[in-house]
DNA sequence: GTATTTTTGAAAACGATTTTCATTGTTGGA
DNA sequence: TCCAACAATGAAAATCGTTTTCAAAAATAC
């Protein structure tokens, strides 16, 4: 159940190791609550860690995503977010091209159209995506 | 109304000049019914016009996306792919991770409710994106 | 037609990400 | 505890999709 245990639990069982840069690392992204680009969050760490490499922050971000605590995101501007998942509901996106806020929302009327517009078509569904982009409050001027 | 005509108009209003080579992937752009990425459509494009750029139809592609007869699409595969907008209502996608078939819906329950999600919010929404990612009823052996 | 300006295609550049490779670190036994 | 085996690291090079550069070619304006 804790996100730190579950990391472990999948290196073992993967044979992989725990090492240092992973646990620092993981425990950045864990105290993460915003949503880094991948380099944002290479320099967010590097300022306590300088020698920390960039190859190794990817590598164990895809380690995380294939773990299952992170889910990678892509809003368009070319680069990767990894969030952070909770064992809590899937969450959606909105997403202001003003200021470049991220915020998170979920609707479960939203997600049950979804799985009836998927059976509908004989789709079985695994995970989707939703984002809506415009402006927040503040952006337009509100 | 007619799209070849819009994007015409839409060259001349830019001070833009017509030619052969856009409307050649003009042309093709709108007898493509698929959604291949910028590559596929390049390779088929190739087959009847081996002299075209690669770099003239990543040109074209986005000035069609300018004019607003065509639509940028990310399915997460790191590849763009350029989608003819239609006078009809948005749409949205089912991707099948199987074999690749990407089907189009649309569903104006979602589209209230999501309208309804970023009011709450405050936010004016501008664009959305929803995918929904899985098995087709052939992929899932049904 | 001719001048002006844009477009083209090939190749180089680009930015994000991945891979390579020699070195270092980790781990599960002797 | 030490060692052998193997995985991980960091720096640099490679890769992939896309964009830009630049000289030559084509399109429009005059």
């Amino acid at each position: 159940m804790p996100r730190k245990q579950l990391f472990r639990e999948f290196l073992t069982r993967k044979g992989l190791k725990s090492t240092r840069q992973r646990e620092i690392i993981l425990d950045e992204f864990l105290h993460c609550a915003t949503h880094p680009s991948t380099e944002e969050f290479y320099l967010g760490l590097r300022e306590k860690n300088p020698r920390i490499g960039y190859a190794t922050v990817y590598r164990t971000l895809k380690l995380f995503a294939e773990c299952g605590i992170a889910a990678a995101r892509n809003f368009g501007d070319g680069q990767t977010r990894y969030e952070s998942t909770t064992t809590e509901e899937h969450h959606d996106h909105l997403i202001c091209r003003g200021c470049g806020a991220i915020l998170e929302f979920e609707d479960d009327r939203i997600e049950r159209l979804q799985s009836e517009v998927a059976r509908k078509h004989g789709f079985v569904i695994e995970k989707h995506r939703l984002e809506l982009y415009g402006l927040c409050g503040n952006c337009a001027g509100n």
